[in-house]
DNA sequence: AACTCGTACAACCGCGCTGGT
DNA sequence: TACCAGCGCGGTTGTACGAGT
């Protein structure tokens, strides 16, 4: 049996989008919020499928979009993401305030892919194209997040190869930071394993660090010690499972002592609220 | 002016995931 | 447990537009 389609495609427009579509797509989504995309489109009077009304919403008509072009620290915080998560163009846009997933992939596809390359440098692999081309089967890179102790920087290094984590390994490693006091073991064995130095000349060293208003909040919860974790900032904190509060952790985890930083493997303690709905 | 080609980006499509029943 | 609906993601396609000939 085959997959229902999303919509009844003989009475749904397609194509462009008319300025009447999009007012009425405004306007609708202001009076009743974002969200039953499916049932959206008739109840605001539009011929069109529900998933065309939330990609145009969410990359064209959201207020907050930043559009315009991509400024060069745009460009090398895309370039980093990318080497580290791949293709998850949704988690790299979640940190890039107004940009949107489709925004950034067909950027990286039209003007990044070429700037690596006239760098010498593999779009797909991030290292330089010969080593690239002598070793197609080792990965993009390799991921080692240092949280020094009284540091909120996250060090992630490209210098070898690594595994790209799938998206549920990287936050199930999150939930685990959670679970375990034993986090610096924890967070070892979940580091990719390092192999031998191949590009010693290519640095893609990525420091990820919060915003500055966040790093003057996270200095003043550490002197106040009233850092909550990541499980109470969700509203989960009757959860003994997944509330660590209690817990000191010295590395990356929560901790109320004050001394370390709450789920901030990948400098994640700054997501905004679209890599929140991510991590779902 | 007409045509071709390349580029940029909006939009579409299919699939996977998740939550509800 | 199985099924289904809905949503979100990533890959791909379509098309407008500018540059070059």
């Amino acid at each position: 049996m085959g997959r229902s389609p999303c919509c009844e495609k003989a009475h749904t427009n397609k194509g462009a989008w008319t300025k009447e579509e999009d007012d009425r797509l405004v306007a609708y989504i202001k009076a009743h919020g974002e969200g039953c995309w499916r049932s959206l489109p008739k109840a605001a009077g539009l011929l069109r499928c529900g998933k065309s009304c939330r990609l145009r919403w969410i990359n064209y008509l959201r207020p907050d979009l930043k559009r315009g072009n991509f400024t060069e620290e745009e460009d090398e915080l895309i370039i980093k993401l990318h080497s580290l998560l791949g293709n998850k163009w949704s988690l790299i846009a979640g940190r890039l305030p107004g940009r949107t997933d489709n925004e950034i992939k067909n950027y990286w596809n039209t003007h990044i892919k070429r700037k690596l390359i006239n760098r010498g440098i593999d779009p797909v692999s991030h290292r330089s194209m010969n080593e690239a081309a002598s070793n197609p089967e080792s990965s993009p890179a390799t991921a080692t997040a240092t949280t020094p102790n009284n540091s909120t920087t996250t060090t992630i290094s490209f210098s070898a190869p690594i595994t790209i984590p799938k998206k549920e390994e990287v936050f199930g490693l999150k939930d685990e930071i959670f679970n375990n006091n034993n986090n610096n073991q924890q967070l070892q064995e979940h580091q990719p394993r390092r192999k031998t130095e191949r590009c010693p000349d290519l640095n893609l060293d990525l420091k990820i660090s919060p915003p500055y208003q966040q790093q003057q909040q996270q200095n003043s919860e550490m002197k106040t010690g009233t850092r909550i974790c990541f499980s109470c900032s969700l509203g989960l904190e009757k959860s003994q499972q997944d509330c660590n509060c209690s817990q000191s952790i010295n590395m990356v985890g929560c901790s109320n002592n004050g001394s370390s930083i709450c789920y901030d493997f990948l400098g994640l303690s700054a997501l905004d609220y679209r890599s929140m709905e991510m991590m779902k």
